[in-house]
DNA sequence: AATGAATGAGGTTTCATTCAT
DNA sequence: CATGAATGAAACCTCATTCAT
């Protein structure tokens, strides 16, 4: 990943103004104005429109994978690690975040395109972190659950992160990660009859990788 | 809400291409071809494009909206009603689950377009809704947690929601509402400390009706 | 010239609608519905939108002629002939000024239509008409003077007009067209060498009737 | 005032066209056909249709007051600058004939439009530059006919102009202007009772400024 | 490397007119 | 007589992309 001054002096522009106004409603002229750059040069840079998309997320996802790795590298127990991590996906998206709603409201669906593909890839190396964090945590007896448990986790990180989101709250992460943690443990401690099987996790990111 | 059979036609095919291509890439002509008309005719039953955007958008506000409020008048227990609730939901957005994730992703921002009102006092609706059951099933002693519970049921449902969405997976809605049933159960009963503060969506919500 | 009621109304909301907002700005489905009649109806009664308008000019022109007419029949002096002639040249153009106005301004030029010559028609009649009133006036002398005569009375009638249509300005038209007649008189007392040859308007004219 | 080549090619084919067929009923299309350029050029030199139909207004009164400043400057005897005045009104509009006959059968109403401003604008500076001028030849006691002088005056050379406009006809400009003088002289001669009052021109000039 | 003029396909919308009822 | 749903051509305008300089 290395890239040129002028190549990311494009792309924060360009993130600021997709988060502002969206991706098709931005202009490849709006962009370039705002980089005091030819429309052509643009060019120069970026295949397309699209492909400007493709490497914004490109890094986004660079900086979430180094802290993520970062996280299993350290020397502290798996709870604090869970802990750690789940305080890693709120900055994150805290700093992306008008960019990542735009994400979420524009990007077009079709299967085969190579963003969606990253996201997916996104998407499966979330569910792995989880998983590896969840059983250190709670152990094999754990496994069962994962495919739930993955969900439910991930439905309450994105239900707080939907706060910081839409209304652009401040929260404290340290505290909100702690206290998450703590809901975690009540969700596993009470689990009986798991809902999905134990494998659906599995088989959905295979799809992913083929 | 008395809605013509052509004009319902169209929102149904609308439905479907927004779902697959987005709002803003689908034109107005594959819409209308969809639906064996012609272009001018499309104006004659929608003022303009975004207004049909509108339209949809009451149309489900409206069945969700009638749906929730059968469950009210019924004769069963707090938490019979939640159970149900939590099954609506499903229901409802399994059906215009594409639609759903095309409003994610394309809705712009400007908080003041008559859309966004819309989906915000949907939003309200809903909090409410949910904090009328959560006091129903757990009693007063809860509401210093609403803010927190609201947030995470949402985020729950949302978790499997996604997966309906995203893999078109057809889940068993009864089986999957009772599963987070007992979750919602585990999640209250291990509540300490709240994160969020007790007016927290109190002041969001007024916000949104101001 | 019979009209039916409904077309008279029609002609009636129509020609306000053309002097608010212009011939191409007002649009078939806006007359129809200052009428309260349906837009099929219209076709009911006139061919086209265009036709429209011709009937409209149809009914004016035939206003004036029958003014003017009578202004012939009457046993008056040649000067009172005059002076009441310029009196009714106000008095007619005051009441359409607004649809006179639109008329100027958009009548598409195409020199074939039916409506450019009606125009050219009615500006044919009316340079007979005041050719024989000068004459009446001033004696067959005036006769090498009639082609600049026509053009200058022409003109300092659409000069005054010009005041009553644009700044809706109410005039006494019976002190004005007494005052135009002395102006009328200092021109002719004044003439030496015709600027425009005798046949000039007799060209044109010509011209214009085959 | 500095346009580029291309910006005057458009203005100089697009006069050309709605002088033909009118504003409304010339598209955007025929211009850039008959410049030889692609439709997407036009917009990179006008925002607009309509910010066309300005500029085109713009270079024209910027001739006709370069014109008319020359005349003042000029060491010669007031009854000669009326003259060269009249003359200059001819040729100049002569040149843009057709698209001034366009001007007044298009140009939509609405007083707040910038064009219509811009047409005031250069009504009011023509009436000061006639008052100034029929001063200089007549003196001070001209002073309380100024306003009839001007309507009528302004009669005369529309008379005229008509003709041009309407029948391409090629007139003798100099002689024209010329025995128009004398006309003048002629009713400036007659006048006994002014018609509009001293102040009315003022009046409606004063309207248009603020 | 950098420019910006030029392109043209495609988008939304309007509107005069027709025709089955 | 009357309706109003339906049409489709044509209008204005935007924008990603190219290319000669």
């Amino acid at each position: 990943m290395i890239i040129s001054t002028k190549k990311l002096l494009i792309i924060e522009r360009a993130v600021e103004l997709f988060a502002k106004s969206g991706f098709e409603s931005t202009s490849v002229q709006e962009i370039t104005e705002a980089c005091g750059i030819s429309k052509g040069s643009f060019y120069l840079y970026f295949k397309s429109k699209e492909s400007l998309l493709f490497s914004i997320f490109e890094v986004f996802i660079d900086r979430v994978s180094k802290k993520v790795a970062s996280v299993f590298e350290m020397d502290s127990s798996p709870k604090d690690k869970l802990e750690l991590f789940l305080c890693i996906q709120f900055e994150e998206i805290d700093q992306y975040s008008d960019f990542i709603l735009m994400l979420l409201r524009e990007q077009t669906k079709p299967e085969d395109t190579e963003l969606f593909v990253l996201m997916q890839q996104m998407d499966k190396q979330l569910n792995d972190t989880l998983k590896e964090l969840l059983v250190g945590v709670y152990g094999i007896t754990i496994k069962r659950h994962i495919p739930d448990m993955t969900i439910m986790v991930k439905g309450l990180i994105k239900g707080y992160i939907e706060l910081i989101i839409m209304y652009n709250r401040n929260l404290d992460f340290k505290k909100l990660a702690n206290f998450l943690l703590y809901r975690i443990d009540s969700l596993v401690s009470g689990l009986t009859t798991p809902f999905l099987e134990e494998d659906f996790i599995l088989k959905i990111d295979d799809k992913k990788t083929t």
